[in-house]
DNA sequence: CGCCGTATTGAGCGCTCTCAACGAGGGTGG
DNA sequence: CCACCCTCGTTGAGAGCGCTCAATACGGCG
């Protein structure tokens, strides 16, 4: 299984991205400056940390919990565009391009966030060349990743589309140590189906699908994937 | 005609982006770096500028002609991600992140590029904290307006892909000067389709569809909006 | 004039959505 | 402690959209 997992674990990398930004390859003094500016924020499950049009206040870091990037269209339908999990930052593009938030960011589970404040997080940006390369690297990665998500959802039907949401959940869903063991993906069907871009019912029907040919294994509200590379392989992405 | 156009635009904003670096923003010896580093490439209609898993060989300037930039899957199917037209830049994004071509670039008509090579690119870059800026600016609008794309594509029928395909397209073509006419939005059916995400047949039905409700016209392969208004209430990304 | 690539139209099928009913589980108040 | 409710999950049936296959029309070019 851990063989498996490492081979579809690459195969995606043009398709998932970790938003890290890496504080340690900063300057010492601008280290300084980032631990200084830092205030560190609780959100319960649920909660909603920004929503769409807001301004932007700042960078978060997530230092515990999950929280999931969702866009609602006016008719109501929701469409979740990011997972982010532990030591992951969100909230900063739009500050970058000047713009509201073009989406809600809300806890998936009970979080404890840090915060930098627009101002501190642009000041340093203005000095650091070294931030702005980081944040270039990253940027232009995750272009990548959301062109080939685009082509995944308008040419991919939802089998496709779930095994490709199952296979990057269960990077964001792994424990740091746990490189062992399957992952468990403990999600509702609804934002599973919102993450997918399905209905709840074909969300639960595809899942069954998965079931029955023994993919994913079922317990309760948690998933485990029993064999990521035959889910890669019908996610059809390579 | 031309007021309506002008609201159209304003709300695509989010869905849409110039990926123009305006060089001139840059400091004078700077500019004057990138003036020597410039070649001139032509390429005539369909030929190909770059391919899928190739290395990045620098930046392309347009300075006359449409490109098309495509991915193609593993069975043929073909989604194009983007037009570019005169002065928009492409091809650099890889490079940032040191990544292989994600997608190809072909000429939509013939061609006149300017290319800068990579390496003079990445010198540039390290040095020029406002090069710097203007690209992470860049990218993270486009970040939003793919984000917005990815909503689009999984959430949305084909009448809504197409209305906002061809809104898209229609800034695309429009000439410099002319504010005040409709564009001559020349694609080929097939090309259109797979901007849409959709089979060319139904691409043609919808097409149909919107004719005979005086949205648009069309004359041999050229398009013309006649109710860009109508167009963005059908595409419902307001 | 005939050929080839492109565009158009029709018919039938399959996937996915919606609507609707039912089941399971957890929390709350009587 | 149990009955109830409320949310979430599951299953079934039917309708509609969009796809594929196939046939026909159009238009430029040799």
């Amino acid at each position: 299984m851990e063989q498996l997992n490492s081979s579809a674990e690459q195969s995606l990398s043009g398709y998932h991205f970790n938003s890290v930004i890496d504080w340690k390859e900063l300057p010492i003094a601008e280290q300084e400056f980032v631990k200084d500016a830092i205030r560190v924020l609780k959100f319960k499950k649920k909660a909603v940390i920004y929503s769409m049009r807001e301004n932007p206040r700042g960078v978060y870091i997530i230092r515990k919990g999950k929280i999931k990037i969702e866009q609602v269209s006016y008719d109501g339908s929701v469409q979740i565009l990011f997972v982010y999990a532990e030591s992951e930052a969100f909230g900063f593009r739009p500050l970058l391009s000047n713009e509201l938030h073009p989406v809600n960011a809300v806890a998936l589970e009970d979080c404890e966030l840090e915060f930098i404040a627009a101002d501190s997080f642009l000041q340093l940006l203005r000095t650091s060349v070294t931030l702005s390369n980081l944040l270039l690297q990253s940027l232009s990665h995750e272009f990548t990743v959301l062109v080939n998500r685009i082509n995944l959802f308008a040419q991919r039907g939802i089998k496709e589309r779930l095994a490709f949401a199952l296979l990057v959940l269960n990077e964001k869903y792994r424990q740091p140590a746990d490189t062992d063991v399957a992952p468990e993906i403990k999600i509702s069907r609804t934002d599973l189906a919102n993450y997918a871009g399905t209905s709840l019912e074909n969300l639960v029907r595809t899942l069954k699908f998965f079931k029955e040919r023994k993919l994913v294994s079922v317990s309760g509200k948690s998933i485990f994937l029993l064999n990521p590379d035959a889910l890669l392989l019908l996610s059809g992405i390579q």
